[in-house]
DNA sequence: CTGATGACGTGTG
DNA sequence: ACACACGCCATCA
């Protein structure tokens, strides 16, 4: 997979990054800001974001977090503690909507690349 | 078209 | 280390 490398366009963006979210696995998390960078936009953060909420039900949301490993999205979850649940049922240690081995439990996605 | 908003991140005081 | 400000860019009013 390529990954917006190829080409810049918009919709290819949001459809790499639910292609990347889809490939987390299970027991690991990642962060906005690095697929944002992974995708080669490194302040988009944002539009990843975005992008989750938009972001189809095959899509582990759940296990994108923000930098400090927050569950930030939680709320827009139905219900929000589903996120956490899901966390915690995949192995990971989630304490007041907080990773705890956060660090531990990230996942980079340019490990792609190493495995490719 | 302009302005505001947001599941973020980094820089500065 | 903590708090605030700015940048980022797609979507909505």
């Amino acid at each position: 997979m390529q990954f917006g490398k190829t080409k810049p366009h918009k919709d290819s963006f949001f459809k790499d990054v639910y292609a990347v979210v889809r490939l987390i696995p299970k027991g690991k998390v990642t962060t906005y800001g690095a697929i944002g960078n992974f995708l080669g936009a490194k302040s988009s953060a944002r539009i990843v974001g975005w992008a989750m909420k938009s972001a189809p039900k095959d899509v582990p949301a759940h296990r994108v977090v923000n930098s400090v490993g927050l569950l930030t999205g939680k709320f827009h979850f139905n219900p929000p503690e589903r996120m956490a649940e899901l966390l915690k049922k995949e192995g990971i240690e989630v304490k007041d909507d907080q990773i705890r081995n956060f660090k531990s439990s990230f996942w980079d996605p340019s490990v792609l690349e190493r495995e490719l």
